[in-house]
DNA sequence: CAGCGCCCCTGCCCGC
DNA sequence: TGCGGGCAGGGGCGCT
């Protein structure tokens, strides 16, 4: 479900209600999700304060004095900040009860997210060691695209989805993102000019700041930490539109299958 | 290393 | 109305 905007969301939304307050019980229901929770984060972190919340790719990194928390939401997670002795639903797998009465909890219906800890710096972390830039920092730029992406095959879509390359551009967006710019998804990004790339890095910040300020996107069930759902659904131009016309020339909104997504577009403007 | 497919899992929607 | 198939916002991993 998440991508970049949508964990933005999460963690403006709970960082306020969790920072600075000594973390009373950890509770694992069901520890099996993408990896094992370790047990050990319960001996860690209980008494521990949350010192500083940041975001890096799609992982919410929840620092305390002794390391930190990782949490990533997979494709179905969410995060909410809850009063204390909330009855569990369904796929509530991790809590986090915090002295000032708030609870952290994780539902995550397809097990796909994360909970994991590292007393380490985080970059030493094997999960973060190869990452790319952040999309919304000055290192993010047409340049590096351009220089990144010479004698590549791969498709610009998939080029733009690689967290080796940027962080934070999953399906949605790269969909948007693509045809903001007027780029056919299928183009070897090895083979588009610097020029193009300056639109679509444009385009990219442009698309992924927006959706931040309308709090993510909603598509099914996503709400942010504090339970509200995100209104840029009704900004896709593209995603999720296959058959309808395209909104600049009319044209019927193509789908195909990249690397097992479905990548909408129009072949009149993107090309 | 680049470039692929696969797979983890549940829920929902669609067509028959 | 019931059921099987396919698809879903991610991304690590293993193979060629």
């Amino acid at each position: 479900m998440p991508e970049l905007p949508e964990v933005e969301t999460t963690l403006r939304g709970i960082s306020e209600h969790i920072l600075n307050s000594p973390i009373t019980k950890v509770t694992i229901r069901n520890s099996s999700l993408r990896w094992p929770v370790p047990k050990e984060i319960i001996e860690h972190v209980t008494h521990q304060k949350i010192i500083s919340t940041q975001r890096r790719a799609k992982y919410l990194l929840l620092k305390t004095p002794k390391g930190t928390i990782i949490i990533h939401l997979g494709m179905s997670g969410s995060l909410r900040i809850l009063p204390p002795q909330t009855p569990y639903e369904k796929h509530d797998h991790v809590e986090f009860c915090f002295a000032n009465g708030n609870a952290l909890r994780l539902k995550d219906p397809r097990r796909f997210g994360a909970v994991l800890w590292t007393g380490d710096a985080i970059h030493k972390h094997p999960l973060f060691r190869h990452l790319g830039v952040e999309p919304l920092t000055e290192d993010f730029t047409a340049d590096l695209l351009y220089n990144l992406s010479r004698n590549r095959k791969v498709a610009i879509k998939q080029f733009i989805m690689d967290s080796k390359v940027v962080v934070g551009v999953g399906n949605i967006y790269a969909n948007e993102a693509l045809f903001a710019s007027g780029i056919n998804p299928k183009r070897a990004a090895g083979k588009i000019s610097l020029q193009r790339y300056v639109k679509l890095c444009t385009q990219i910040k442009r698309i992924l700041k927006l959706a931040i300020l309308q709090g993510g996107t909603t598509l099914k069930d996503f709400v942010g930490g504090t339970g509200k759902p995100g209104y840029f659904k009704q900004e896709l131009l593209v995603y999720g539109r296959k058959g309808e016309p395209c909104s600049v020339c009319q044209n019927t909104l193509k789908e195909i299958r990249q690397g097992q997504r479905s990548t909408v577009y129009c072949t009149h403007c993107q090309n």
